[in-house]
DNA sequence: ATTATTTATGCAAACGTTTGCATAAACATA
DNA sequence: TATGTTTATGCAAACGTTTGCATAAATAAT
């Protein structure tokens, strides 16, 4: 039923020319006659020619692929940079092969190993939350491997990063607070092991100094991760407080909104008692009542500028380029969950 | 600063042995002795050998590599599909190769073009929804690379697909409805001109005429595509309504969040006054207060389904299979937006 | 008409593996 | 000792392209 595949050679054979005319014909090769072109795309269209990318990737040692490797797919910030990976990729004519780490070092180097194989021609790489070493990537480094992170970042290894300014955008995130009116803000951090989730911490800290506020380390609760759940008993625990605080800095969405939903289950009003940002701008932030003020972490942006600069690297010739970190701007998108009008 | 990339000849004249003997060593062939094996298992290690699998997927023609076209990655449905796709590859040793169509039927048949060349041994598609025809696809089973399609399938086309039993399951949520005391029942549907949509339409219109609930046109809105602000629209023509519905389903969790939402600002008790069902177990659905009750519509699973089709397909040798359609179970869970207790 | 230049095509090697077949060495059998 | 069998390795071709170099034919310059 599957025809067999016809080849260059098989062209070459019914045209009665040479397979490299052939070859060169399809590529558009200036020095091949207008005439002989036309008749060989004719020919190669009536017979269903298609071109074995394999084995000119082999001859040319190239296979236009880039490997992504993400901790899940199904994270929505995830998906979002991978989105904006294929995005650029696609219009630069490469594709992209994607692996989930599933946040486990042990599958991260089985596949770092599995890519070292020549398959891709670069990386893009989120870490897994368990990794502490990098020797996995430093091999494939050395083979010459391009390597672009985004978001969790190796900290004591020179490499190509794509990040944003947590820090500042929790700054940023905090201040706001301060000038909706709010004297006593707290905050429900991440895992304090993982730095994006410590800069947002030294991010919030800052702010306050910046503004006087005394820094009160009851007010800030450290999740494990940023759960739903463990949004909820954070939020709880501040509203056991003697005094309570009439801010909530968190970092990410989802224990905002369930910050938010237990503020309004005690009887609290948001924003007006307690006003509450976020982390993130996921969908469900434009959704939730009150809409929940966040940061946009231009999730899409990051894995652009992620392709972006792995295919430069890729096609530097004289590889001048040592490393690049790349710092995206995030901006507060301020919605009901924080603003007490004036 | 890159080493040059050892071969497998590079060993063989390391260790004054033929190619064909690494080759063999390194693949665990029985022909070779243990203490060659060993000298070249160690020699490897030394230089750093890893090979170059796109000369042995060229040599052997294969990939092991599989293709997945997407309308959008970042919509949660999909990225879970892909998420399950790619979970049961990576387990059997393949990877996978992702595109996004945009839900362009252009940049669909570009994909599928590129997809021609060998690069993968099987696909996996949703369609995009402007997809009419099916030739780009059919051109590919004829050069013998096996297809499964998933959620939007074609229709009068044979192929393989994955599918849930959108029919089923919209009886089952409107049943569920109707034993909660629901009598005037109304549906948010999606746009009537995919299948998928229409069976759902047809699911709750069959539950009402199975409990001989007269079938109401007027509490049918038919939405483009499902969106928040659809929903939004949809849900105050039907409190708009001389008399109103006592219960709603709706084809995804948006429209029916926005609803809730709607009803709520209205006036309207949920689930008491109003009763509300989505469609497809979406995370937002057990934030929301009150949590929805939704049809868990097994993305994850369609995707190792349909993973594990291929693969199947793939490697049957003697190609005894023509076509096989999929249809998954779905669960209704039951939560707060439409249980009017026991 | 001879030589130089341009234009169009072909030859053959190469990319790094894998694998059927041949073969040499070691061992077992008669 | 001669023959048969097993064990371990090598030879060489093949997979389908691409590409530097050579070359033949056609055209231009002398």
């Amino acid at each position: 039923m599957s025809s067999p595949r016809i080849t260059l050679k098989d062209l070459a054979k019914e045209l009665q020319l040479s397979p490299s005319t052939i070859s060169r014909a399809i590529a558009g090769h200036p020095a091949i006659s207008e005439s002989t072109k036309k008749k060989v795309r004719k020919k190669a269209e009536e017979l269903g020619f298609a071109p074995n990318s394999i084995a000119a990737g082999f001859r040319k040692k190239r296979t236009h692929s880039i490997g992504v490797i993400v901790p899940k797919i199904d994270v929505h910030f995830h998906s979002l940079v991978i989105s904006g990976i294929e995005d650029l990729a696609y219009r630069e004519g490469y594709n992209i092969t994607i692996f989930q780490s599933k946040d486990s070092i042990d599958r991260e180097k089985e596949i770092a190993k599995i890519l070292q194989n020549r398959l891709v021609e670069g990386i893009i790489v989120c870490l897994s939350n368990e990794t502490k070493s990098y020797t996995h990537f430093k091999k494939l480094v050395k083979l010459g491997v391009p390597i672009i992170f985004y978001d969790r970042v190796p900290t004591d290894f020179q490499a190509n990063k794509v990040v944003i300014d947590d820090f500042g955008s929790a700054f940023k995130a905090t201040e706001h607070l301060i000038e909706q009116g709010c004297k006593r803000i707290g905050h429900i951090a991440g895992n304090q092991g993982t730095p994006i989730f410590k800069h947002r911490f030294e991010g919030y800290k800052a702010a306050l100094k910046a503004h006087n506020i005394p820094y009160n380390p009851d007010l800030v609760l450290e999740t494990q991760n940023l759960s739903y759940e463990e949004g909820a008993i954070s939020a709880r625990k501040l509203i056991a407080l003697p005094q309570i605080p009439d801010g909530v800095f968190c970092s990410n969405d989802y224990t905002a909104i369930s910050a938010v939903q237990v503020f309004q289950k005690a009887g609290f009003k948001v924003p007006e008692q307690i006003a509450v940002v976020g982390f993130s701008n996921y969908p469900i932030s434009q959704v939730i009542q009150p809409n929940l003020t966040t940061v946009n972490d231009r999730a899409f942006q990051m894995g652009e500028a992620a392709a972006k600069l792995l295919i430069r690297q890729i096609e530097d010739e004289d590889n001048a380029i040592d490393f690049e970190t790349i710092t995206l701007k995030t901006d507060l998108v301020i919605r009901e969950s924080s603003l007490r009008k004036k």
